[in-house]
DNA sequence: GGGGTGACGCGTC
DNA sequence: CGACGCGCCACCC
């Protein structure tokens, strides 16, 4: 399966993959990874039809304010709390701590 | 080809 | 500090 780098999807796709073990990104990151600060919408959008949530941790983006998306809730938001807890990501009441959690590029990769 | 929607973000009231 | 509206881009009908 060749990434096309191309394709909108691909790339934020690619930058969510790049996401390290015990880190978090807010969809504004991914999309300004992806090269397109605009894109937190179809970012959502992307990881909504997360063609490979094995390959795509998606619980591991979370919006602005470290919030987990209540819409992930598709049998509970926890679940994706505990995927991140599994992390080593402490979740308070679906928030994250972004200061400690948001996953940084520079110095993380 | 046109219109509506959305797992967001930011500014303003 | 909370609620509301607008913008932004891609996808579906």
């Amino acid at each position: 399966m060749v990434i096309d780098l191309e394709n909108t999807f691909e790339k934020i796709y690619e930058v969510v993959r790049r996401i390290p073990r015990g880190a978090v990104a807010t969809y504004g990151q991914v999309a300004l990874l992806a090269g397109n600060p605009r894109w937190a919408r179809v970012v959502g959008y992307a990881l909504h039809v997360n063609p490979d949530p094995d390959g795509i941790p998606c619980y591991r983006v979370v919006n602005r304010d470290g919030r987990v998306s209540p819409a992930f809730a598709f049998g509970g938001e926890n679940r994706q709390i505990a995927l991140l807890e599994a992390d080593g990501v402490t979740v308070t009441d679906g928030c994250v701590d972004l200061k400690q959690y948001q996953w940084r590029p520079q110095l993380s990769d």
